[in-house]
DNA sequence: GTGAAAGCGCTAACAG
DNA sequence: CTGTTAGCGCTTTCAC
């Protein structure tokens, strides 16, 4: 009686009597329990009009003894539409956790569900975004993608796009991203009203908002009249490449009394390296970060760091995917949230003798 | 011509026609293509015997240029079975971030798909398996589950479940679990030949392994005849209860030589915390982790830990998640993989007056 | 509120 | 290798 499952302990599984095991109870189960018929059943499933109130109890509460769950396979077949976005993220990057995490909150609040599929170093977004059409999805949602602008704008011939993140000019890709330019300046005025004139960059690379984030460094050094202080490092969006910059700028000799880092990953990698070379920080370097990953406000890494807001992008994105879904406009629109500067423990006054 | 989709600039989209705009490709499309019937395609895109090598390729290419995938809803529908195995992971955690990867192409060689539903704060465990019992996975891989035993014991009279990282003994789910016991010695073998003998364990509280973790510690303490110095401090695997453990531990004046931590991400938490309180590490005292992930091999981490053979685990979860398939056995099986200290860094001789 | 009927895109089993 | 025939579990439409 251990082995296979026996009928005589059944006080343990009320849901699952052992003469429906291994068969998924469908509709017509639950109407049977009912005594409706199936149509009524699908119904109250959908929240469709045509039931009553005490129906719909009866149906759900049907439902829940025998244990019946819709099959998504038959809804999604049948109704041309799944219900279902699609998520591409990158599982190593925690900001994408705070994302998607808001994102099921959103979803679930308008009826839709998520699948994600990841996008790594061994699997490329092409096939990450193909497995997400392979489901059906009625939308796509890209977290910072890295794709070609050719693959999205052909991609989104054939589903709803939305790319969180990253912009593609001349597409119909709908875009939610955190106004860049803004969010740079707020960083750098702030190290300015520290005191700081030496300020460089630890690029992020190919990552999402890079360009803009340079640029905007850019910008803002020559119209402070900083121009001949211009120091972009070369980076990406990982901690390591954070550690190297570190390692580079003590070997170099020249020391920034401040940095502005990519993202928080790149921050963190520096401040980890550097910290451990002897060098204090924000005595010795003042640092600021991007993003503000749940890593950043940890009691003592307390990275001053641009805040995204990722509720809010979060938001955006499922509510452009859908409104697309619900009435298709032609031209692609795009959602721009605001920054805020969250000013934490890595950012003080520069030090005495800077690089002035 | 720019809102909507002109007819007329279609040298950019060769795989969509406009006239198809909107619709996906169907088998049939590719069979009139290929001038074959709809059967015969379906055998090529199964990997089925009876067709020839030549009929595959060009099937396969008419496919690639209409951008024909098959509909998995279809194919669950008709099938029974959608080759998808279902997984539930923490997005935050990024060892298994490591896990999913590894999964990933695992799955892929033996033509399965991945999809992933995630465990968060705001999303119980209970929500995340319904997704993915919606999505009617083959099997389920729970990735460090914190569900009660008792719901996994009626999840798996539905459907194949493995969990990864921790064991339900009393129940039909197959496990795959690194050697904790061997795993903890190693650790703290390590330690002891460098000298140390005040070695606490901060504890990993309801997280996956930590039972064994904690216990084999006690277990080992006594053994060699540290009884007297067993000291469990209260945690969890997050990074902010390591930083918090370090507080307490300075509040409290007496400091061990050596901390064995539940995982990395506590470790890193407590590392952090400890180095910017004057504390150095390993001089003043020396901490090893688990699970290694991505951020203990930073070249300014280096935190000593015990590896846990993502890759491996990922292997064993797949194949014990496939086996099951291919041919249920009454029996739940288990399989565990062998851990490997990694000593980097954060491990030294215990510093002169040490407690002992 | 009900029941019947068609069909979503595919698989599976079979006769040719 | 081809073509046919049934479904898979659900949605949708329509008359009742």
């Amino acid at each position: 009686m251990k082995g296979r499952d026996g009928r005589a302990d059944g006080a343990r599984e009320p849901t699952v009597p052992a003469s429906n095991a291994g068969r998924r109870p469908t509709m017509e189960d639950v109407a049977a329990r009912v005594g409706v018929s199936r149509a009524l059943v699908s119904v109250v499933f959908r929240g469709a009009p045509g039931a009553s109130a005490r129906t719909r109890e009866r149906v759900l509460a049907a439902a829940e003894e025998i244990g019946y769950r819709p099959d998504l396979a038959a809804r999604t077949l049948a109704s041309s539409r799944s219900r279902v976005l699609g998520v591409m993220l990158t599982l190593h990057n925690t900001f994408h956790a705070d994302l998607v995490e808001a994102m099921y909150a959103e979803a679930e609040e308008v009826g839709y569900d998520l699948v994600l599929s990841a996008h790594a170093p061994t699997r490329h977004s092409e096939k990450a975004v193909g497995a997400l059409l392979g489901h059906r999805c009625d939308a796509l949602v890209l977290l910072g993608p890295e794709t070609g602008a050719h693959f999205l704008a052909d991609l989104v011939e054939r589903v709803p796009v939305v790319s969180v993140g990253r912009r593609f000019p001349g597409t119909r890709v709908d875009t939610v991203t955190t106004a860049e330019g803004p969010a740079v300046r707020q960083a750098l005025n702030h190290l300015r009203d520290l005191g700081h004139r030496d300020i460089a960059h630890l690029d992020g690379g190919g990552g999402a908002g890079s360009d803009e984030r340079r640029r905007s460094y850019r910008d803002w050094m020559r119209r402070v009249g900083l121009a001949d202080h211009v120091r972009v490092l070369p980076g990406d969006h990982t901690e390591a490449s954070g550690a190297e910059a570190a390692h580079r700028l003590l070997a170099g000799g020249r020391v920034p009394t401040a940095l502005f880092a990519g993202n928080d990953r790149s921050a963190i990698g520096f401040l980890d390296a550097i910290t451990r070379a002897g060098v204090r920080v924000p005595e010795d370097i003042s640092l600021v970060g991007y993003d503000d990953i749940p890593l950043a406000g940890l009691a003592h890494i307390q990275l001053t760091t641009v805040r995204q807001d990722s509720a809010g992008l979060a938001r955006e994105a499922v509510r452009l995917a859908i409104e697309r879904l619900e009435k298709p406009s032609p031209a692609p629109r795009s959602s721009v949230l605001e920054p805020e500067l969250v000013v934490r423990g890595t950012t003080a006054a520069p030090r005495a003798g800077g690089n002035d």
